[in-house]
RNA sequence: UGGGGCGUCGCCAAGUGGUAAGGCACCGGGUUUUGAUCCCGGCAUUCGCAGGUUCGAAUCCUGCCGCCCCAGCCA
């Protein structure tokens, strides 16, 4: 394969990564985490973490784990962890490790007590309501709880007894003693344990109570001797937190919280890592909201996860998008602090320009009308030999049947031309890709009036490879042979949605309301027969038309499906309109 | 009104005191048996605004303005 050396623009994170390095700050060691919960599928998003995480190591000859933020059971699901190795493998990258936030629950619990010891931590009995009530506002300080001076003694016995499962869900919390007046509202005693008493995912039924985020984030990063925490923007307010648990836990001098660790045969390093944050990345037309991609499946909008209009990487995979694409296109947006939103068209340039240059071409008809060569005996066929790629003789050749009749797309024929269409018109001349150049000598209509047919004459002085092949004429169609049509279905994507922000509802409206009734319309194509053996996630260029995928669930020889990756730019249809 | 961030071309984005990279989009022109690709050229006297420091400022200082995030026992 080619290896594109993409163009690598300098970032924020690069600069402080290579500052680092130059200083010797972790050792010039550089280990990276993707951290996704597996509450859900992997969406475009999250290939710019993916991409920033593993590509920042691997330039930096670092080492990048995949960590499933599991702290929360009840919304995470073993189907998610799968898809979710199975999407990171195909954007093409693979982790040093693979771990769990669960797998940490112990230091998590160790550490806890510790915080009690150190009279950092206390166990609170007001409700989540009293919780709020006490909190204060954004611009009120809030009051201590009524049960923050407890003893160490007595948060000891009752964290252990929370542990032991000997209290109702949420009948309690474990809290940070911080700073209830702080003008950081995440450092007003922050919840670190609540009590669920419900299976997880990865740990079964081990755990009455389970870890926040704030809690077992960093220390998940430290003991996995993370080096630099990319995360996004929202959490730039928790990082005082993340400083503060670490500082307090000191795992790396303080190796009776790792025993656990050691004790499972998990390598250990503790490392006191740095927090980096940066804006997440957003497309315009879509949604990446985790809530909103659920809804979309869960109340059917779309057909699951993996529907070619979901922004979720098995979905645009599905769709034809490539890795290469996808990671080219989070290399050209680039990485700040700043929030933005990208033009959507940037990301379907990446994938024509990879998609023109990996993918073979090939003839297809998605909208037939019919062409008939007369000056042609009326069993007349043979076989033409194409190039598979224009630019690239390494594609090697295919043979296309050609034969009398013929099916050519509706749109290339006008019978009263708009100004600058030039393609063919009665009495009008057009080169067949690959044949020579015909006449539109009748147009065929029905008792409607209806045009159903062409009948035109090939010029046998300009077919392929003879002296007058060279004759120019303003337009060349592409054309099926109708007797060796392969008989196809054709998904046409489009867009999901019909506005750039689906998310402004200013007018009360929803990004329900802007979904695009026009993002799937199914046609039967006819196709020239050596796409028979395409295969699955193989892409093809149809010319003239776009880049087309076999479907990778729903595409077999007896019944081909092709998915529309993105069309051709078309700046004809562009000036047209 | 508290705290934390961010404001460079239509959309992204380099720039880190020395006189505004690049990509996408767009507009011209060339090549072309895909109105594709490719190639060439154009596209910010100006960096949210206003002052100030300096020989010199997008870069430093001051003050405004605008946008985003935070009041989950979510992540």
């Amino acid at each position: 394969m080619a290896t594109e050396t993409p163009s690598v623009t300098n970032n924020f994170i690069r600069q402080i990564v290579a500052a680092d390095n130059a200083s010797g700050k972790h050792g010039g060691r550089v280990v990276t985490r993707f951290p996704p919960e597996p509450n859900g599928y992997l969406h475009l998003g999250h290939a710019k973490s993916i991409c920033l995480n593993f590509g920042i190591a691997a330039e930096n000859g670092g080492t990048c784990n995949l960590r499933f933020d599991d702290t929360n059971p009840g919304k995470e699901e073993i189907e998610f962890v799968e898809a979710i190795k199975t999407d990171v493998r195909w954007l093409g990258f693979e982790w040093s490790k693979l771990r769990h936030a669960s797998d940490y629950f112990e230091v998590f619990y160790l550490g806890a007590l510790k915080l009690i010891r150190l009279g950092l931590a206390y166990v609170d009995d007001l409700d989540a309501e009293q919780v709020r009530e006490y909190r204060g506002t954004l611009t009120q300080p809030g009051r201590p709880s009524p049960f923050r001076d407890r003893s160490v003694e007595e948060n000891l016995d009752l964290f252990q007894r929370m542990r032991a499962g000997e209290f109702a869900d949420s009948s309690r919390t474990m809290r940070a003693k911080i700073d209830m007046a702080s003008g950081n509202i995440n450092l007003r005693d922050p919840a670190i344990y609540r009590i669920r008493r419900v299976p997880h995912q990865n740990t079964g039924d081990a755990w009455p109570i389970y870890p926040m985020y704030d809690y077992a984030h960093c220390v998940s990063d430290a003991v996995e001797g993370i080096t630099h925490s990319l995360c996004t923007l929202e959490f730039e307010d928790h990082r005082p937190l993340y400083d503060w648990f670490l500082e307090e836990l000191d795992l790396p001098n303080d190796a009776s919280l790792t025993q656990p660790l050691r004790d499972a045969g998990l390598w250990l390093a503790p490392n006191k890592p740095q927090q980096i944050e940066f804006a997440r990345g957003n497309l315009d037309y879509t949604v990446m909201s985790k809530r909103k991609l659920l809804e979309l499946v869960t109340d059917k909008l779309v057909d699951g996860w993996d529907d070619p209009r979901m922004p979720t990487l098995s979905g645009v995979r599905r769709r034809g998008f490539t890795a290469n694409a996808i990671r080219s296109f989070w290399e050209r947006a680039g990485v700040t602090k700043q929030n933005s939103v990208i033009e959507y068209g940037v990301l379907e340039n990446c994938v024509r320009e990879d998609l023109d240059a990996h993918a073979p071409r090939r003839m297809a008809v998605l909208n037939p009308l019919k062409l008939v060569l007369t000056n042609l005996p009326a069993d007349h066929e043979e076989t033409l030999t194409f190039p598979n790629h224009p630019k690239n003789a390494e594609f090697g050749t295919r043979v296309v049947p050609f034969s009398r009749e013929l099916w050519i797309e509706r749109d290339d024929f006008m019978e009263t031309p708009v100004k600058g269409f030039h393609r063919l018109v009665p009495n009008g001349e057009v080169r067949l890709r690959g044949v020579g150049i015909i006449r539109c000598e009748e147009v065929i209509k029905d008792s409607r009036g209806a045009i159903v047919e062409l009948h035109c004459t090939l010029d046998p002085s300009t077919r392929q490879g003879s002296p007058g092949a060279d004759r120019k004429v303003k337009g060349t169609i592409h054309w099926v042979s109708a007797k060796h049509a392969l008989d196809a279905e054709v998904r046409l994507y489009d867009r999901l949605f019909d506005v750039p922000d689906p998310d402004d509802d200013a007018d009360g409206k929803t990004y329900r309301d802007h979904l695009n009734p026009e993002s799937r319309r199914v046609v039967r194509g006819f196709l020239e027969p050596s796409l028979q053996d395409a295969q699955a996630e193989l892409h093809f260029q149809f010319e003239r038309l776009g880049y087309f995928v076999p479907d990778r669930y729903n595409h077999s020889r007896d019944r081909p499906v092709f998915n529309r990756t993105v069309t051709l730019r078309d700046s004809w249809a562009a000036t047209a309109q």
